[in-house]
Order: structure tokens, then sequence, then C-alpha cells
DNA sequence: TCTGGGGTCCTAGGACCC
DNA sequence: TCTGGGGTCCTAGGACCC
């Protein structure tokens, strides 16, 4: 059997935890440079904002409501995520971190769970454990398979009957849940496959499962299938080995479109630097490092171009400077290909006159590194660089990341990744401190000056 | 004017290798 | 008139998740 917890609203709540005025009150949460809603209160969900829609539609479309917008805040997030996770992590013999706010908890070999009963008193008083102990409330659904366990979390999270706790623990309870269920709502079925779903007459999870396995498969591929399976009650989708991740990305959208290629260089360093970084935390090298850049959909009067160039490293690396430097050449590569494609028109910029101006603006970019060993599979090569520098690099980025785990992310970094001084602090600005936070909550659970007072 | 970020898996075609 | 079989890697796109 699986358990699975998921946090409601998970960053509403951590907000409301240490702002208890927001209970109550339509509250949503906003992605990065404030710019769509991610997260909404059940208040907000209830006036009828639809989830990522752009903030500068809020006003338009809901004037004169009451609604507190803040921006994310995810140094608090993912801290309120560690102590919920502490405490799964005690509560079972083996969980699976699935995202910041749910995870699923492995009950096979606990000998205590045995009926159906006992699973719902159990889940119930973790549900409230973690309410009491940290504040967030969680919704939890048992059933024998992955995709059943989700389902029943919707339950569960629905109606309040259930104590927060639902259990699909038989036939018969299987068969009335899935006949409840909108096919739509399934884990792993997407709007394009209910939109083709919809044109054969299937509503709900169990007619879905009642479709011939031949036409699941070729319409949806082996994995629509095995989310077909998984409803029948056959535990299918593994989720084990995903503790080393095989690709690791970073990427930013810009809060004003990058005109220059030069432009390019600061950001990507610093997307290279953070992906270089992720890789040690997680004890790996890459042997690839791959760049894309984007312009802005939604200026159709523009010129459109995405592409991607991938540099193959001679050897996997995870130290700053072999990342940033194949991420640079990535860039270069891109730029070329796009400058030898694009046809050049009038600059929508006020520094850029018509004809001078550049081709193509960029409103996005980001690193990927890929083909990921463990560091200590490293192979020596001898069209790598030499092993001396090689070493000096790995133990340079070391010590970065002792500085940084010491004094603070950013203490110390790559001065390719930095763009410039701030003319009145003379601190160094670099891409990601440029990017808007207008509205965002204290760092009530990390940063000594913004502990929460009590008077 | 303003439209997120980080992942996984699958499919398919082209370039290239022997 | 006739035009193999097996493989890797890259690029790109589709679909899905949170």
């Amino acid at each position: 059997m699986y358990a699975l917890v998921d946090c409601d609203n998970c960053y509403v709540s951590c907000e409301r935890v240490f702002n208890p005025s927001l209970e109550g009150k339509a509250v949503v949460v906003l992605s990065n440079n404030d710019g769509c809603i991610v997260a909404r209160s059940p208040e907000a969900k209830a006036l009828g904002i639809p989830e990522g829609m752009p903030f500068f539609q809020l006003a338009e479309r809901f004037p004169g409501q009451e609604i507190h917008a803040l921006s994310s805040n995810y140094t608090l997030y993912g801290d309120m995520s560690r102590r919920v996770m502490n405490i799964l992590r005690a509560s079972a013999p083996d969980i699976f971190v699935y995202s910041i706010d749910e995870a699923f908890l492995m009950l096979e070999d606990a000998p205590l769970w045995l009926s159906s009963t006992s699973f719902k008193a159990w889940g119930e008083a973790l549900a409230a454990k973690v309410r009491q102990w940290t504040g967030m409330p969680v919704s939890i659904g048992i059933a024998p398979t992955k995709t059943l366990a989700k389902m029943a979390s919707k339950f569960a999270k629905r109606y309040p009957a259930y104590n927060k706790c639902c259990v699909i623990g038989n036939e018969a309870q299987r068969t009335k849940a899935l006949s409840l269920f909108p096919v739509a709502d399934v884990w792993g079925i997407g709007h394009r496959s209910v939109a083709r779903l919809d044109a054969v007459g299937v509503q709900t999870a169990l007619d879905f499962t009642r479709l011939p396995a031949e036409y699941v498969r070729r319409t949806m591929t082996v994995t629509g299938l095995r989310t077909w399976m998984e409803l029948q009650g056959q535990d299918c989708i593994a989720l084990d080995n995903l503790t080393r991740k095989q690709t690791i990305c970073t990427s930013r959208s810009f809060p004003k479109m990058i005109s220059s290629p030069d432009d390019l260089r600061t950001p990507i360093a610093g997307f290279a630097a953070r992906c270089a970084q992720k890789l040690r935390q997680q004890h790996s090298m890459a042997q690839y490092v791959m760049v894309f850049v984007s312009t802005n959909p939604f200026r159709e009067d523009l010129s459109q171009a995405a592409l991607a160039r991938t540099v193959c490293l001679p050897a996997p690396a995870s130290s700053d400077p072999e990342i940033i430097t194949a991420a640079m050449k990535a860039m270069e590569a891109c730029v070329a290909a796009a400058a030898a494609t694009t046809n050049r028109q009038q600059s929508p910029l006020p520094w850029g006159g018509a004809g001078s101006g550049p081709d193509l603006y960029w409103k996005r970019a980001g690193v990927i590194v890929s083909g990921i060993v463990p560091d200590s599979e490293l192979q020596t090569n001898f069209l790598d660089i030499p092993p001396v520098l090689k070493e000096k690099m790995m133990r340079l980025s070391a010590v970065a990341d002792t500085i940084n785990r010491k004094h603070g992310e950013e203490s110390l970094q790559v001065a390719q990744a930095l763009r410039t001084l701030d003319p009145t602090t003379g601190k160094a600005l670099t891409f990601r401190n440029s990017i808007l936070h207008d509205r965002r909550s204290p760092f009530y659970t990390t940063d000594i000056r913004d502990i929460i007072k009590v008077k």
C-alpha cells in the first residue's frame, strides 16, 4: 500500500502560518518577476481565479475584489517542506519525496497495517500531527497503487467528512471511487488526452478503465497504458532511481528583453554555475551542457526564435569553470545559428533605431546539463584537461560551496555571473537578485533578522 | 507594459558510423 | 529495375507532472 501525503494549497498555507490575518481571505502567490499566479487559496479558487493567470490581468478581471497577492518566497516554502518531510520520514518505513508539497509513503512492510480501519486511523493521526507540529494542512490518500493513492488524496481534500484521510482498500471502494472521479483529474492524464477521450465518450476514470488495452497503448503510448493498469490496481509506476536526477536545468525569464548577445553572457554564466552547484550537491558530474534561448512568444509583432545547442565535454565535469566555459560555447553557437536564419526588422527598443537594431529579443534562456554520472565513477580521459588542473577546479568549487553554505548563498561567486555594481550600495548585482519580488514575505524561518516578533 | 520554473518519458527523423 | 542492418547521437516536439 501507498500513502500519498499532499499539502493543501502549499504556498498559501506557508504564508498563512506566519501571517494568520490571511486566513479566510482570497490569497494568491505569484511566480518569479510576479508574472503568473501559481497558487491560490480556496477563497481565491471560489472567486474563479484560474491557475496560471498572468498577474497583470487580475485587477482587470476581478475589479473591486479584496485579493492578497504575494511574490513567491521559495526559501520559506522549501524550509517548511523540509519540516513536513522530516515528520513523514519518521512515520513510515520508506518515503519518496515527489515534489515540494507531496510525498509517497511506502507501507507494504509494516505489519501493523492490516485493515482499512487501521490505515484510516493511522492516516488521520499523521495529518493531525503534521498540522500541529508545522501548521501545514495536509490531505492523505491510501491505496494499493500510486495513481489510486493520488485519487484518494483528492477525495480527502474535497470532502471534509474524510477528516483528511481517504482509503481505497477494497474492490468495492475502488469501483465506487473510479465512477465518481472525472478522468481529467487522473494523475497522468492531461488536457490533450482528455479531449481525445471525450470524443469516444469517456468521462469518468471508470469509463477509462473499460477501454481496451490496445486502444490505450496505441493512442496514449506506454505511459497511458501504465496509468490504465494502475487504476485497475496493478502497481506499475516506479519512483525509485530518481534520487540522482538525469537532467538538471536552471532557467529564467528575463525581467526585460535582451537585445545584445553580449548581455546573454552574464545570466547564462550564472545559470551554468547554478547547474554546476546542483551537480555537486547530488555528487554527480555531467557529460553534456545545453544552452537554450527563446524570444517572447507573446510579442507577436516581433521575430520569433527558440533554439538550443549542446556541447559535449571531453570528460564529465561539475566545476564552475568547466561548466561555464562549455555553456559559453553553446551560447555562441545558439546566437550564431539565430543570426544566420533571421531577417532584420525594426527595433522595438527606444535606443535601437530602424534598421540598426538587432534582429531578435531574448526573453528567456536556460542551461541544462545531462549525461549525468556519479562523481565517484569519473574515468580519466586523455582528451580532458590535465588531471592537476581538473583537481584544482574541483577543489576551488568545493571551497566556494563551503563558503556559501556558511555565509549564505552568493557570498562567493564567479565574476562572469556578475552584471554590474549597484551605484548606490556598491554591492554586486547578479541576474538572480535582479528578479522582481516586490511582494515577498520575510524569510521567517531561515534569516534571524526576519524572525517573527511576539509582543 | 506586464504572461514561471523544473522535471520525466516517449517518438521520430536526420546525420553519421561500421 | 534493383538500394541492408544495426547502432549512436543530436535535435525537436509532444505529453505529462508539480
